[in-house]
DNA sequence: TCGCCTCTTTACCCGCGAGTAACATAGGCT
DNA sequence: AGCCTATGTTACTCGCGGGTAAAGAGGCGA
């Protein structure tokens, strides 16, 4: 599990390293995390499954074998359950940001190499919570920690189009639609990734950067030059338009 | 609003023309059914503001300043409510497939024109439940329907796109693939269209629509030839990859 | 052995919201 | 008038599920 984040912040005590109140207390920290962390993936996965309204706690504990009340030893909330999940999928994207920073290539080679992160992350266990959770489900407060993650990748996206178009890597175009039609993209792998799993996150990531880097329409350096499109059907004329 | 669909299925009376058990039947059943449209729609658009699962039928009885049970009088469930609203949205685009039949240009403006009307749909009011409704939110019987005009479009994309390689007007590729990514960036317009409406949706189906056509490589013919893709930053040499 | 801390359980509360029964009103038709 | 049908209302039922109180069950130090 790569969900990096930051000590339980309701564990009021800082364990500094080097004080050992008790022996072993590090130890049953770290066991916790780790419940806490099953709980969080185990709920994420119910979610995928059934959706976040139509899973409920004691599902979410039957899967790990335990009692509703022993989620909540580990959560505050089921919204918090959504929220873990969507900032773990979110993180991985991040992540994908600061590695790629460091790269010297054309911004569009950086952008795809973000891409591939991103469709991985969508199609990982935490896609779900990364790319279903509506604001509408969370408390205000959450709500605009979630829109400003969201945000924050979506114009990391465009700034890498923009930089893209300038570099001459990406052909000019609108950033921001740009953005949105890449992103949507991948997104909706969330949808669709569930039964038929035929193919990896990176798979399917790697066939839609293609996808997005040639574009539909034949390039005259690829396929041959000239041969005229042909229509199909008999002659008949143009019906409309 | 355009969801043409057979008559009421409660009415047990076949009306048929002619017939007159008693004046003003007609003008009435069409009353109903204006009614019956409003209903459905009230609860797309508040289904589209708040999701499903957080809009009772209290809200959109009162969105439409009656009671709950008025609602009932007109549908049978909340669920009947939302598959109306998807069957209303997907039968816009089954119209675009049917009408682009007739053309007699490329496959690759044939799926064009199908996105055009696929993007509006999904911008129209009854986008977001045609796009979200999730068979676990539905009854098996009609969670089949849904999956099944869903798959219907899937394929019809897929076709457009083989015939489109096949007669030279789309760069060969995996129909599958990139039938996913298409209608992906598409379906996705339904999550952010919401508040920011600078845009109509033909508008952004439009800009979709040329993203889709040119890739993020430049083209050629297009850019400058041979304006090798310079790499930003003072060279330092490439790190990783 | 006793208390204490951590973790887990049993047994509950309670509000929301889907769906319904039964009554009210209105407008013909005879 | 008297009745019927279409349309809406008020006033309910009832189960699901989020969340909680309070009581075990181990373990560990003193």
């Amino acid at each position: 599990m790569n969900s990096r984040r930051a000590g339980p912040p309701s564990a009021g005590k800082p364990a500094l390293p080097g004080a050992s109140p008790w022996k072993g207390n590090r130890e049953r920290l770290r066991e916790r995390e780790l419940k806490r962390e099953a709980v969080i993936r185990a709920a994420a996965r119910e979610f995928n499954r059934k959706g976040y309204h139509n899973t409920s706690l004691d599902d979410i504990a039957a899967r790990l074998e335990v009692t509703k009340p022993t989620v909540y030893y580990y959560v505050t909330s089921k919204e918090q359950l959504l929220f873990e999940g969507f900032v773990a999928g979110v993180e991985q994207i991040r992540a994908a940001f600061r590695d790629v920073r460091q790269l010297m290539v054309p911004a569009r080679e950086r952008l795809n190499a973000v891409l591939r992160h991103y469709g991985e992350a969508v199609a990982s266990e935490f896609g779900w919570c990364m790319v279903r959770a509506e604001d509408q489900d969370l408390s205000p407060a959450m709500s605009r920690h979630i829109k400003a993650l969201k945000s924050e990748i979506d114009h990391g996206i465009r700034r890498l189009i923009r930089e893209g178009v300038q570099d001459g890597s990406i052909q000019p175009c609108d950033p921001k639609m740009t953005a949105f039609a890449l992103a949507g993209a991948l997104n909706w792998i969330a949808h669709w990734y569930r039964e038929d799993r035929s193919l990896s996150g990176a798979q399917i990531a790697e066939a839609f950067v293609t996808i997005f880097e040639a574009g539909l329409r034949p390039r005259s350096s690829t396929s041959q030059v000239g041969a005229r499109e042909r229509t199909r059907r008999r002659a008949r004329g143009h019906l409309r338009r």
